[in-house]
DNA sequence: TCGAGACATCGACATTCGTCGATGTCTACT
DNA sequence: AGTAGACATCGACGAATGTCGATGTCTCGA
């Protein structure tokens, strides 16, 4: 509750001198748990092995990749790859899929097209 | 070069025993420095707060804001603004324009749309 | 039942990052 | 000239990040 007529900031504002510019019309702004939100999807992406194992893993034939499969061409170790791939999971980017002794990648269908839309204005 | 005939690596792999999958399809992965750039942009963006600041500057009323307008709505200091906003600058997304003793920020046109674009397949 | 192998998790380490007080630089006004 | 104010830069601090060896867990075949 905010309470006491401050509904809208809009017009709230007396510039008495010189204030530079506008006071970030009030309530526009992304909120900050919203913006904590956007922020963790694209920390995931703010890595560029992890750029290169989204290329990787959506590039493939079957768009599925195990971990044994991008270990070489990334020059990281096992637990690394690991690493990043819980990453991009968590962050809803990719999914996990186990059969057998393997674990398969697969990026989650229009997950980076929602980011990029996250971009665009009016998004 | 992977040569002889393996336009499509779909039959070229020799499964002997059990190779899990196909070895990442050589040559499509995104390169160290290309992804590194596209990193470096990625990360501009993975801080909650500059997020916000390009929340602010985008939905400004002429498409520009200064420093001081900046601080207050972000519940930040100063210096940490100017941090962020360098940080923006650097990454190609904001544009700095000093007038008189203000700096006055604006969206690079086209630089989120190409991050945007970088993101969907067939980028 | 046992061992090999794929993958996840843990612990450690160097590096980077976000934040802010202190200070520097530059502009405009008196 | 001198002062006030907006912004940048510096230095420091705690927290988070990327990397990897060591180890744990689980599945499959012998």
């Amino acid at each position: 509750m905010s309470a006491t007529t401050t509904d809208t900031v809009e017009l709230g504002l007396q510039i008495t001198d010189e204030t530079c510019c506008v006071p970030a019309s009030g309530d526009k702004v992304l909120q900050l748990t919203e913006a904590e939100l956007l922020a963790a999807r694209f920390k995931a992406l703010s890595d560029p092995n992890r750029l290169r194992i989204l290329s990787i893993v959506s590039s493939s034939e079957e768009l599925e990749t195990c971990v044994c499969d991008l270990s070489e061409p990334l020059g990281l170790k096992q637990p690394t790859v690991s690493h990043h791939l819980k990453i991009l999971v968590d962050a809803g980017i990719l999914h996990r899929e186990k059969r057998g002794v393997w674990a398969y990648f697969s990026v989650v269908p229009g997950a980076l097209e929602s980011l990029a839309s996250s971009l665009l204005p009016k998004n």
